[in-house]
DNA sequence: AAAACTCGATACCGTGCGGTATCGGATACT
DNA sequence: AGTATCCGATACCGCACGGTATCGAGTTTT
């Protein structure tokens, strides 16, 4: 509540973005633009919240690993809370994206399913860690109202959009799926979500290519001949890959 | 580290349960046992826990919540973490005893299967604040490697149970299952969870039934005519059901 | 060039936490 | 009954956090 300090919230920000890459000769910017402090910080952030929670780590640790100031930070978010829901909504959005995106190339292909399956089974290893951090975010948010309604919102978004995938996809398919987009996407989310967290805590109880079997088998394996469990005969790691951060 | 201030830690508890109730004439106790007053600490943490999250609620309110103050707290547990392990503990091996139980009397019964997910799913709708107090408990694990390897343990012994209760069932069954028991129990687990996190941010995008048509589905339905989704056609209220707390 | 303004660094505050020392009344031992 | 012991209440400590005020270097405007 009570809006910060000062700037910041007044719109009619110039965004200078421009006139001082006419020349070398004013030279190389002292102070990066905000935007780009602002990526700082973002980023630092996402790395300290995923080493160690966002409850247990301080906006001291985000400066720094940022390579600025607690000032700094207050200085582009107005609290803690508010670097933490750009933070979320911002990875979020890019997840869904990404995540989409990569099985709507999938559209004309008649397995759309498996790619499907693929895309998420390869976002939910790839991202260990921002899964890791959506876990706590839910967890954090189940208790305050507000966050509650914000992560109600974009995760019903979130399903919306698989769900009209899903909806296509089974579209070309010619048995019927035994449930409906809605709740296939539910599944899905909930699975998908459920063995980032199984596999987070025994990366051994959950072979690289469970979601895939579940799904391929919900999705009634009617394109599917590849019963075979093993795609990539290689592809054996386990142990969640540490990503990147 | 340090161990508290006395007591407590060497063995040899006496625990007289007895002496007591032998006479009203010894005019009711003026000070609870032990195990009285770590009961109702326990049973305090449960409810403001679930209330605010582990992290944001402190041990003061905990000890008020039990009608105590926090020296009775410290006096019976080391620290904020020892009590969050004994309750994780205490209430992770009631809910697989209990869940377990009640399928393993559906041991006879070829609809084993039925009866299993049914459990899974009482147990996920009727215990949603026991639920997120576990996704709180799995996040704040997840960064604290002394926690994390109790819980990987903890969770190996959950999965095995399942899964030996799976392979019970299975053997039953006509049609063998598309996953070995321990890939079934993981599945399990993950849907479980995963679906009761949904369920917790947005009731209504899961139904009641979900998570045991999914099983079911996964199951091959061998057994099962029983594709009658409503065991008690009054059962119908969805909504987190408010458990208790 | 000089005024006006932006933004991040520094220093600081209040708060509430986990944890500790201690004391006193109730209980158990003999 | 007298005494040793237990255990929870009270009072307190140190600390690190989130957040704020302010100042000055850097940047834009006129």
């Amino acid at each position: 509540m009570a809006y910060p300090p000062s700037g910041s919230g007044d719109g009619a920000n110039r965004d200078p973005e421009h006139a001082d890459r006419l020349a070398d000769a004013v030279p190389t910017r002292k102070r990066p633009h905000r935007s780009q402090t602002r990526r700082q910080v973002l980023d630092a952030a996402f790395t300290v919240f995923s080493e160690h929670g966002i409850a247990a780590s301080s906006l001291n640790e985000v400066a720094v690993a940022a390579g600025l100031t607690k000032g700094a930070v207050y200085s582009n978010f107005a609290s803690k809370d508010d670097l933490v829901l750009a933070l979320m909504e911002e990875h979020a959005a890019a997840r869904t994206d990404a995540a989409l995106a990569g099985f709507a190339s999938a559209d004309d292909s008649r397995h759309g399913l498996v790619d499907l399956a693929a895309a998420l089974v390869h976002a939910m290893r790839a991202d260990a860690a921002w899964h890791r951090l959506l876990a706590e975010y839910f967890a954090m948010s189940s208790h305050d109202p507000r966050r509650r309604e914000g992560l109600r919102r974009r995760r019903r978004e979130v399903r919306d959009a698989v769900a009209r995938a899903v909806a296509r996809v089974a579209d070309g398919l010619d048995t019927e799926l035994p449930f409906t987009p809605a709740e296939m996407a539910t599944v899905m989310l909930a699975l998908s979500n459920g063995l980032a967290v199984e596999a987070d805590i025994d990366p051994d109880a959950v072979p690289e290519d469970l979601l895939g079997r579940v799904l391929l088998l919900i999705a009634g394996d009617a394109d599917t001949g590849a019963r075979t469990r093993s795609p990539s005969a290689e592809d054996h790691r386990r142990g969640t890959p540490q990503p990147d951060s």
